[in-house]
DNA sequence: AACTATTACTTTAACGATTTAGTTTGCATT
DNA sequence: AATGCAAACTAAATCGTTAAAGTAATAGTT
């Protein structure tokens, strides 16, 4: 059994395959005939017969005489990290309801596996896509762009790329209101620990720590750890920090946060007396751990939202905006006052 | 500047566009030159100005002509449950080191959504469809399979359906794995906490447990919740349990786990003294707690592999066939031996 | 020299829709 | 009876590619 085809509907009514199209095609009346110039009668007969025989328009032939394509691309590092996975509902649901489908592809952070993801979707033609870049993309998304098609990076910053649009957190504002809670909260001992990845918003999260640690004259202090070697090192970190009498220590990646804990709660620690924790990026686990941790949210649901809306503004013409998202931050128990 | 085509490159080289179609879509032999009639010379200046160009075939128009479409799609409930998505990452990596796409929908729950969600796959006419199915959506799987697109049904079952295949975990022994454990260690008042979702992996989890329970000489106890109320009821059926010194709980689902987790918390019990638990679905979250949660994992990459190979068998002319996963149990400090 | 094979191409026809530009028919108008 | 016009359709071109079939030129064989 072929698939059903517009041929074959119009060679069943005996009427040409344009008025089959042009009745498919046509919006519904009220009264739920097709506003078209075709009369009801054969109108009515081309949509039972369509529905008899479960006709499903073909979008790949459609789409490349109309030129509409209804596809959209998105590209994160890694679709099972809860933040992108988030973002990913949110764009998929919001397409969907607009007509779209959606392509997800992983990077895996490999800027050659970007590169083929976006030249398939390319080659899909996608009417626009949303990107996570990873280290190293810049030139790649520059093809895009030079392609006319609309991008949006989420999460991260290419900033030398122009004619995108952008959703970041204000990542420079988390940070303030994280030392400052901190602050707040009597300490005066805080460190990071963070990952040598060549991300900007790595780099914001980490200035702003230290403007913000400055601006209260404390000394502040980073760890670095390779992303490779990242739990071992973390681990060391952790003990080096705990064998330095540091108050509160402040995560800004979801691993390095989530190996952090892991760390503290083996060296045996209790929390947030032994040590604070603060931790950039939401996990659902966050909220049930004991005692509770303070975090603060990537607002996945807005970053999606907001991400999907540019497109379509992007799609219909108009010029890449940036926008930057408040952040929101739990102060769990965590980093419970002194 | 419109898309550059075959006609372009043909032009401009002044020759047929079979030609460079031909160039371009030869296997290369290892010295790089396209294996086709061709002479080297024009194919190597065909591959140069393609490069130069920057030309990207229109995978829709090749699609439409050769009838390949090299697009999956994967149906899930909701992409951001970190069992979905994983999964969903294994089966993107494997198609795309395949040269396939994939279409990401969520259903939500919602048959309608699903069926939407089909039909717009169909409509790109993709080569296969894997999906988890939700409740009611048995008749709408078989217009996929009456339309002989490859489906593979994954973690939840619809037994009624022919012709598609199958991955799942063995819902029946990992639950009896999990009341074995427990009884091991000294438990006896062991109960349930189960959602009226009408989703049959659940049911044979339900199922297995009271058998289990049976066999051992011990009396099975299932509080249901609904799904919509979830939070509220499963508190309360927390609290009854410890009213009732039930001495263990098991949670069959992931979002009933981390909901009683925190109900045990709230309500000031120690994991496992006043109350032991056994999860469900596994969550970044169980190794990290305080203490360490005893969860039974998905599987979600062996699901997710095992499923995209058997698609792939079955794209290939293969009948489908079913596969269970054998659990993994991780034995946390939640139900240490009493 | 006549014939066959091989190489290196080209021409034409799809694929399944949409779109543009008609065509036919009937009816009202003058 | 000729004209105009709306209603209800159709024919043909097109989107960018691939596939099947064909051709022209050269080389090799007997």
């Amino acid at each position: 059994m072929g698939k059903v085809t517009l041929k074959d509907l119009a060679k069943e009514l005996g009427v040409s395959t344009t008025l089959v199209s042009r009745v498919l095609n046509a919006p519904r009346r009220e009264d739920g005939t097709p506003d078209c110039d075709i009369s009801k009668d054969t109108a009515m007969k081309v949509l039972e017969l369509a529905q008899r025989l479960n006709y499903k328009p073909s979008r790949i032939a459609a789409g490349l005489r109309s030129g509409k394509r209804y596809l959209l691309g998105v590209i994160t590092p890694d679709i099972s990290n809860y933040a992108f996975s988030e973002a990913g509902r949110y764009i998929e649901e919001l397409a969907h309801n607009d007509g779209y489908s959606v392509m997800f592809g992983s990077s895996a952070e490999s800027p050659k596996r970007m590169e083929e993801l976006l030249d398939i979707f390319a080659g899909h033609e996608v009417d626009g896509i949303i990107v996570t870049p990873c280290a190293g993309s810049e030139e790649i998304l520059r093809k895009i762009v030079r392609q006319n098609i609309p991008l949006v990076l989420i999460n991260r910053d290419v900033p030398a790329l122009e004619g995108v649009g952008r959703v970041f957190l204000d990542n420079i504002g988390s940070m303030r209101q994280v030392v400052e809670h901190l602050v707040n909260g009597g300490y005066r001992k805080i460190e990071m620990i963070s990952e040598n990845m060549d991300v900007l918003s790595l780099r914001d999260r980490e200035n702003s720590y230290s403007k913000t640690m400055l601006s209260f004259g404390l000394e502040p202090h980073i760890y670095m750890v390779d992303s490779d070697t990242q739990e071992a090192q973390t681990r060391n970190a952790v003990l080096e920090a705990a064998r330095k009498g540091t108050e509160a220590l402040i995560t800004p990646r979801i691993r390095l946060s989530l190996n952090s804990l892991k760390a503290i709660m083996d060296a045996g620690l209790s929390i947030p007396e032994d040590m604070a924790l603060f931790c950039h990026d939401e996990s659902p686990a966050w909220t049930t751990h004991s005692p509770s941790i303070s975090y603060v949210s990537q607002c996945s649901d807005q970053v999606g939202t907001e991400a999907y809306r540019m497109l379509r503004r992007m799609m219909g013409g108009s010029p890449g905006e940036q926008i930057l998202i408040a952040p929101k931050l739990f102060f769990g128990d965590s980093t419970r006052r002194k």
